[in-house]
DNA sequence: ATGAGTGCAAAGGCTTTGCATTAGG
DNA sequence: CCTAATGCAAAGCCTTTGCACTCAT
């Protein structure tokens, strides 16, 4: 994945951004996670990051496309690699301390259900770019 | 479904709550509503709710199980009638003006779904209690 | 009466922004 | 050089909370 960062500069160089060294460091800690991120654990990771720069990069990467967001119910917003740098998966949303994890859905079943969203999509007159898909539950750890 | 109060009620009741005014007020406009509403919405369709009235009785309300709440990536909290109380359902999110509106699946490909969800939630041992599918993308108004 | 509910206004907390400084091209 | 990026601190904005009043039981 030495690709990775070729092409998060290229998509930000499309939006006329640069690919500075603390956008490089978030995508470094986003691609080392297997699991989306919240601001304060990016700072965490990241020490010499100050937190404005936090928010203003993942504002940057995500209207490039190169990261996403992800708002659940708890107060902190989440951020991972853009769907299509990593392969698509879906969330385990734990209502207890609000992690997330991710999880995988069999092809077939991935399948059936983008058609079933097309179809659903069309009959709304609604443009679909993606759809998400989350369990909503209790994680192991809080169990 | 004026069994829908009664409901409502009921539930409240078991959670040592009262159903007032205000708190039925938002039940119906919730249920009138075809689509979640965000809080500035639902005080625009009911002037005469406080702010914090329609805060603190939408917690009530959601601690209830009577309204869920649904946090997307726009500025503004939404809330709807509880799952059990409407008929299942998805959302299409509207990332150009935040709108939500609803859709629904055929009972064949949720029904993969469901058993596909469960297997993923069993391998993680992840305790699941729902699931949320949402399609993202732009709605017919705002293309 | 008596505690929950209500409304107003003020406070909280995550997120954004202004401004002076630094660094990348 | 010159613009974009950075960091600190202050401001914003949705949401929550304190407090006095009202209403229902």
């Amino acid at each position: 994945m030495a690709d990775l960062h070729a092409t998060a500069a290229a998509r930000l160089r499309a939006d006329a951004q640069r690919y500075t060294t603390n956008r490089r460091i978030i995508v470094d800690h986003l691609d080392r996670s297997d699991r989306p991120l919240s601001i304060p654990e990016l700072l965490d990771r990241a020490p010499d990051l100050a937190q404005s720069s936090a928010y203003r990069n993942l504002a940057v990467l995500e209207r490039a496309g190169v990261v996403g967001r992800i708002v659940t119910n708890d107060e902190f917003a989440r951020y991972e690699l853009a769907e299509d740098l990593t392969e698509h998966h879906h969330h385990l949303i734990c209502t207890a301390c609000g992690a997330i994890d991710d999880f995988t859905l069999s092809p077939a079943v991935e399948a059936d259900l983008e058609r079933a969203l097309v179809l659903a999509a069309t009959h709304g007159r609604f443009a679909a770019a993606s759809h998400r898909l989350d369990l909503v539950g209790v994680c192991a750890r809080c169990s």
